[in-house]
DNA sequence: TCAGAACTTGAATTTTTCGTCAGCTTATTT
DNA sequence: AAATAAGCTGACGAAAAATTCAAGTTCTGA
């Protein structure tokens, strides 16, 4: 047993630990969680659970760092050499992409900020911190060639960050906002429209008097 | 003990074990919190808490009952009679002014809202329901006067009070984001202007080419 | 100042949770 | 197919949590 069946048992019953944990953090964050919750969802008696992770800290710290990992894609499309309106959109839409399909993640990340971020090792913190400062020279790229009008880009990103965010994190109060139906991909279409229309082009018409 | 010590005793105790319990509730959320650190952040023993509030799910309840009470005053901005510039701009300010000066309450909602917004009474979302709806015709009435751009009334709105929540509830991304400081009173006024102006006139260049 | 209501609290009681363990079954290798 | 490793799990113990209780103390109106 240590090349076939190994890996695949192995593999097969951590990942539905992780889905399950995943899950239940997301909902009920560290403290709220007990690892019979997170063994029932799996389908797994409790101490086989404690077989493959040998406690509830070390599957929530796992799980943050899968989430974090995550996270760079959508940031990814905010490059210089683009045209800033492009880029806006695209990056929008790919983190209102990201929103729709791993809204449990995003969620369990929301519980762990609420938390005071206490379980963020320094590493991540400094990576997220990378990530902003590398988008902010950008922006400010931008607005120094004229492209784009002087706006605080860190706020700018923190608005950006939040828009999309919360179609993720706070999926009931969006439900009860649109009208009471379940989200589909068109809910998440029209958002990143409105998004991306309201940033580039402003809500004041163009060509009206002074703002 | 019917007028005077009855009303301030009760009344003190209660705001006492209340202000202790949204703190907890804030940060680790429903299942997280224990009454003996709600016991302990108040002051008073555990027994105590017990005979104000039966319960801890009515200590919780409460909370968010207050919560959701006060979270009209700053929705109050959008009136149809006004400018809507001048009251977009009001009203993110005002959010912004709650959001720092409430930062822990909009926490536990935030947490109530992870967790699938259970505890939430069907009045209290349909109160937010109604909230939404008004300002929503506001939108639309201000769309179909040609006063503001086409845009989804509904998704704005969430994306006002997405970009403003952010600020109470994600301090520890907004500091790392802002460069690791704590924030201050003109952290919140520079993150208003950043986001009426964005919002308003829009980052792409008034009189340049087409958007 | 006294009766009764309001308030207080240390100490149970009951329930839940974390984590362990010993012995079992299944897989792998030789 | 025997030996060994990997995987499984019911049952347990210790600790922590929720909630109750009973026996007090303080307050208030009459």
């Amino acid at each position: 047993m240590e090349k076939l069946q190994e890996e695949r048992i192995r593999t097969r019953n951590i990942r539905r630990i992780f889905d399950a944990a995943t899950g239940v953090f997301a909902r009920k964050g560290f403290d709220g969680t007990c690892v019979t919750e997170i063994a029932e969802a799996s389908g797994l008696p409790k101490a086989n659970v404690y077989y493959y992770f040998g406690s509830k800290d070390g599957i929530y710290r796992a799980a943050i760092a899968r989430i974090i990992q995550g996270w760079d894609e959508a940031l990814e499309e905010i490059a210089l050499e683009k045209d800033p309106a492009e880029a806006f959109e695209r990056y929008v839409k790919a983190k209102l992409r990201f929103s729709r399909q791993y809204p449990t993640e995003s969620r369990l990340f929301a519980n762990e900020i609420l938390r005071g971020a206490e379980f963020l090792t320094e590493q991540e913190r400094d990576h997220i911190r990378d990530i902003t400062n590398y988008r902010v020279d950008v922006i400010e790229a931008w607005i120094a060639a004229g492209k784009i009008a002087r706006v605080d880009a860190r706020h700018l990103l923190i608005m950006l960050w939040a828009a999309t965010q919360f179609y993720a994190d706070f999926q009931p109060v969006v439900r009860d906002a649109l009208g009471n139906r379940d989200l589909e991909a068109a809910d998440f279409d029209s958002a990143a429209r409105c998004i991306a229309d309201t940033i580039l082009g402003g809500l004041i018409p163009r060509g009206s008097g002074p703002v």
